[in-house]
Parts: C-alpha cells; sequence; structure tokens
DNA sequence: GACTTTACATACCGGTTTGTATAGTTACAA
DNA sequence: TTGTAACTATACAAACCGGTATGTAAAGTC
C-alpha cells in the first residue's frame, strides 16, 4: 500500500495551494497527457512555484500518484452520488451505466483518466499504477455487488462481463463521440442479466 | 486521406533501412510508448542515423504515421489468417476472439498499439489519427459481416456489441494478464448472437 | 566518366525536461 | 519579539528533445 495521504505541507483546504496543484493536474494531464505537461506549466497554471509543488509532492511522479488517488476518490463519489435511491437491480445498474453516459458525452471527454495513465505510465513500479488497479477494482466491486443482489449464480462472473461492456463503451465513445455506445453496453448488459436470472 | 505509401527513399525490402525503422519503431513504441521513445534512441537501436531516418519519414509524426499504417496492415492480415476455413458464423466469430486472446496472453502484451496511440496523440490533426480510425472501422466491419452472414437483423448493432467486449476485454487483460477476459467476452458474444439468431 | 541515390558520421541548433539551491516575503502564534 | 511554516522569486544544472547542416563513401545508371 502506498502512501496517498498529503505528505507535503498544508492541510489541504479548498483554495489552498496542495488543491490548487490538485486541480490544475486534474485538469492538464487528462486535457493532454501526462508526459506532454511539464512541472513548469503546471506550476505556472496552478498560480504557485515549483519549489512549492516539490515541497507537497516531492516529485512529479508523487504528483501523478497523488492526482490519480484523488481521480479515484471523485469516481466513487459519483457512483455513490448516483445510486442513491436506486432500489431494484436494475435501476442501479442504470445509475451506473447513466453516470458513464453523461461522462461520456460531456465536454472534454478523452477516454479514462485511469487508462490513459496506465497507457502512459510504462514503468512497472511507477507509484500511480497501484491507484490505477484500485481503482480498476472499485468498480469491478461495485459491479459485483449489484449482480449478487440480483441473485445471479456467479455475480463476479456477471459483473465482468457488465464491465467488459463498460469499458468497452468507454474506448469505442472516445472515437465516436455520442451515447451509442453507452446505450449499447446497457442494452446488452441487461439482456446478459436477463438471461443470468431468468427473467 | 493521407499519404501512407512509402515516401522517402528505397523500396521497403526487408533488411532494408526503412524496414529497419519500421521494425525498430513498432517493437520500441509499443513496448515503451511514442512520447517516451526519442527519434535519436529509435534510430540508434535500428543501426540507422537520424538523418536517414529523416530522409525516410520527414518527421517524427510522420514516422509515428507509418508504424501505426504498418501495423494495421499487420493485423488485418492476422484476422484473415485467423479465418482460413472457418465457415459457419460461430467458427468465424471464434477465430477473431481466439486472434485477440493469443494476443493478450503474449509476452510483452500491452493494450491495444492503437488506442495507446490515441491516448498519447493528443494533437486532433497528427496523421496517426486517421490510421488508428480505420483499424477501428477496419475490425468494426469484419465483425458486421460476420453478423451479417449470421442473418442478424440489425448486423452493425450485433457487431458493435462483440467490439464494445473485445475492446474491453483488450483493456482489461492489461490489468489482468491471463485469458479470462477474453474467454469471458467470447462467451458472453455467443450468449448475445443465439439470443439474436433465436438459436 | 558524370551523375544520382542511399546511406553514412559528426556536430550543432534552440528549446524543454525534471529537479535543486538560495534568498526573500508574509502571516500567525507563543 | 522572536520563531516558524508556507509560500514566492529567480537562477541554475544536466540531460534530453526534435530537427538540421555539412560533408563523405559506396553503390547503381545513363
Amino acid at each position: 500500500m502506498v502512501e496517498t495521504k498529503p505528505s507535503g505541507p498544508g492541510t489541504g483546504e479548498p483554495g489552498s495551494a496542495r488543491q490548487r496543484i490538485l486541480d490544475t493536474a486534474s485538469r492538464l494531464f487528462y486535457e493532454s497527457g501526462i508526459q506532454a505537461v511539464g512541472v513548469n506549466t503546471l506550476a505556472a497554471r496552478a498560480g504557485v512555484t515549483k519549489v512549492t509543488l516539490y515541497a507537497h509532492f516531492g516529485s512529479k511522479d508523487g504528483l501523478v500518484a497523488a492526482h490519480l488517488a484523488e481521480r479515484d476518490r471523485r469516481w466513487r463519489e459519483t457512483l455513490e452520488r448516483a445510486s442513491a435511491g436506486r432500489e431494484t437491480t436494475e435501476q442501479r445498474l442504470a445509475a451506473v451505466f447513466e453516470s458513464y453516459e453523461e461522462w461520456t458525452v460531456a465536454d472534454g471527454f478523452r477516454g479514462c483518466g485511469f487508462v490513459n495513465a496506465g497507457v502512459e505510465l510504462t514503468a512497472a513500479d511507477h507509484p500511480g499504477r497501484e491507484v490505477i488497479e484500485r481503482n480498476k477494482e472499485g468498480t469491478r466491486t461495485w459491479l459485483a455487488e449489484i449482480a449478487e443482489a440480483a441473485g445471479c449464480s456467479d455475480p463476479s462472473d456477471v459483473a465482468e462481463e457488465w464491465f467488459l461492456l463498460l469499458e468497452g463503451a468507454v474506448v469505442r465513445a472516445t472515437l465516436r463521440r455520442d451515447a451509442t455506445p453507452l446505450h449499447r453496453a446497457h442494452r446488452a448488459a441487461l439482456r446478459l442479466l436477463r438471461e443470468e436470472t431468468g427473467g
């Protein structure tokens, strides 16, 4: 387990230097890619000197890892918020697919930030890799709990099939910028579910 | 349509400078990512001077585009070779999923080279983007022809569902290095097909 | 023999990369 | 009032980036 807690000065309150750096990183890294954004640019855009950035995160790799951890936290929040009040299996599943859909059709969508980071961070021991795996495992677990509540005979199997459809839809939506990949994925997921539960 | 034919000197015979550059690019770009491999390193590893590299491809972007075109050509060959002698719909579909499976479990697998390139090449007008789209469209068409021969009422719809499963499985296989993503995708694809054709 | 093509070697260009060193400033607290 | 934490400002280092300039050697071709 890697340290993801704040490791530098400051407490991370909104508007603090640390938070401004993380917000800027989130935007720039996602927009342009991690390697394409230098620490000079990043610090300047965050309204912070490079010295402050290094005081907080130690290295660019450290900042990348912290940025991914923050992104993971926000994604989990999104899932939980979208699932509020959804009770039946199909409603809870719809909440997930609708979250993905909103995301993929939003302005500036450029694929999954974790998958993208995984493509760029080829070093096997990069501190960000762990965060990527944790995020994917989190979503997989979320889906498995829905499949379990539905009474599927092999919940993790069904969850993984849903996950394949979701990940595939995100990839497809990156080229085809409309809602059809998510619609098709959702429909296919429902058919697989109903077949499984004998609906 | 962008020029993808050889644009520099030489004919591209096996062992020629041009071919050596392309082979080296294919290996290094896939292994380490496009941005992480400089032209100095690339030329040195290909046993070629940088001047020769630029005489052949004009720019790094030009080399990237040529490399992607070559990769696309090889992928189409793989699909055709794997489908030789497959006659029924399920056999032809199996050929596709088996090709993906062999690929994802092979040593050094690091995701789809086209998707990865798409992540790295953020510039909308990069000459490689066109090749990426052409490749994805090629695979989609390949699947649609199978679905059509199967007598699906909406072949392109079914093909897209298969494609979602395949792309998702590739993404999942990048983290989970075994054959289960492809097995699951194949099984789900068959279930969706049989449902569609009322089998 | 003159010319073209293809590739070589070497050296250089301006700019950018991550990361550090040093000094000064602001705010708050004991 | 003195100290400390968090920050700014600037300058620098060493390496690397894509790309070019200059010149040479070895082939093939008219």
